[in-house]
DNA sequence: GTCTATATGTTGATAGAC
DNA sequence: GTCTATCAACATATAGAC
């Protein structure tokens, strides 16, 4: 996908700091979290290693940003997901196969967010980010439960388990379905209704 | 809880490969899978950074063998679990609050199975023994369900609500919890619970 | 804001002695 | 089976020129 070039000689880019966050999520994608670094994406970024010190204080930074970016990108796509749907529980079973949907076709964003090894107490942005995206269930788990507890605990409930089979399917844990990808999103779908409509 | 020593000569080991094994499991549980490095656990366990390539083919090699023993510590603690109880609904229960303790105190065996970035298609017997893992659900499951198909679907939704309940644990999500260890081992089982009896 | 050049440390892996 | 010695490759990070 990237075209490699030689740059000559100083020039500068539109926006350098979103160019080495997108050659580092190009090389998440293909080599994993614990394939990055920093000279690497300013070897696909055709810039020198200097330059990502302009735009972030070290390596690790750059993958806090890339987490933040991911976490902001669930956020409004699960969201995107809870509001096509009128029915909390299908409100519920929207964002469980929506969470599928995104850890697949946006494998290094989402794996970024919870598998880039960043100790979260150094940056605390980042739990809160998390938490966010959570919070878009908040609205049908109300409306499915009657007191705050129960409705955090179906919220729970039903991230876990979408958090689980999106991790098996990046897994090939179901590598052997003709569609993996499609019964998947499905599952995800079929046990949130379970888990929803249990606690009414 | 390790002594390091110097070595003073080229002695022999009981078993350096497991000395080598734990060294890394320690390494992991410190730094996470990221952390990771041939280099450092010859240091930890005393040895030279010739000594591994006797035991093990290259750095790879090493995380896969903790991948393997990961599996089969799981298949081993999730079968007792499955055990314990006799009522099916309460065997896949058991099974999920146990996934959740396997998680928080095993943490390094367990980030290693699917956090370390190996690739599977290296690693065949990887697949097979975490295909066995899944395999202690399926008495449970097939008591269950009427039928094949649907008792496999009931292992992943159980399995899958395990996996991320432990997730989320590991990653503080329930850092509020004034004892989010066994809050989050009593919702796996209750999620179990819930998604078994919805299958009847 | 980007470069060149460089310092400094680490890693994975091998050859050959014992 | 373990050591010593060594390698090339690569990493992060900084100083100073432009």
């Amino acid at each position: 996908m990237s075209i490699p070039f030689k740059r000559t000689s100083g020039q500068h880019h539109g926006d350098l700091r979103r160019v080495l966050e997108d050659a580092a999520l190009e090389l998440i994608a293909e080599r994993g979290p614990r394939g990055f670094s920093l000279a690497e994406i300013t070897r696909r970024a055709g810039v020198s290693v200097a330059a990502p010190y302009k735009h972030f204080a070290d390596s690790d930074a750059v993958l806090a940003a890339l987490a933040e970016r991911g976490y902001t990108a669930q956020f409004h796509r699960f969201g995107a997901a809870v509001a096509s749907a009128v029915d909390p529980t299908e409100q519920l079973a929207a964002f469980s196969a929506e969470y599928a949907r995104f850890a697949a076709d946006e494998r290094a964003l989402f794996e970024v967010t919870f598998r880039s090894g960043l100790d979260k107490a150094l940056y605390p942005s980042l739990a809160i980010a998390g938490e966010r995206v959570l919070s878009v269930l908040r609205p049908p788990a109300q409306a499915l439960t009657t007191n705050d507890a129960s409705a955090v605990e179906l919220i729970y409930a039903v991230a876990a388990s979408a958090h689980g089979y999106a991790m098996f399917l990046l897994e090939g844990v179901f590598a052997d379905g003709l569609d993996a990808f499609g019964e998947t999103v499905q599952r995800a779908a079929t046990s949130a209704r379970i888990l929803a409509e249990a606690r009414l």
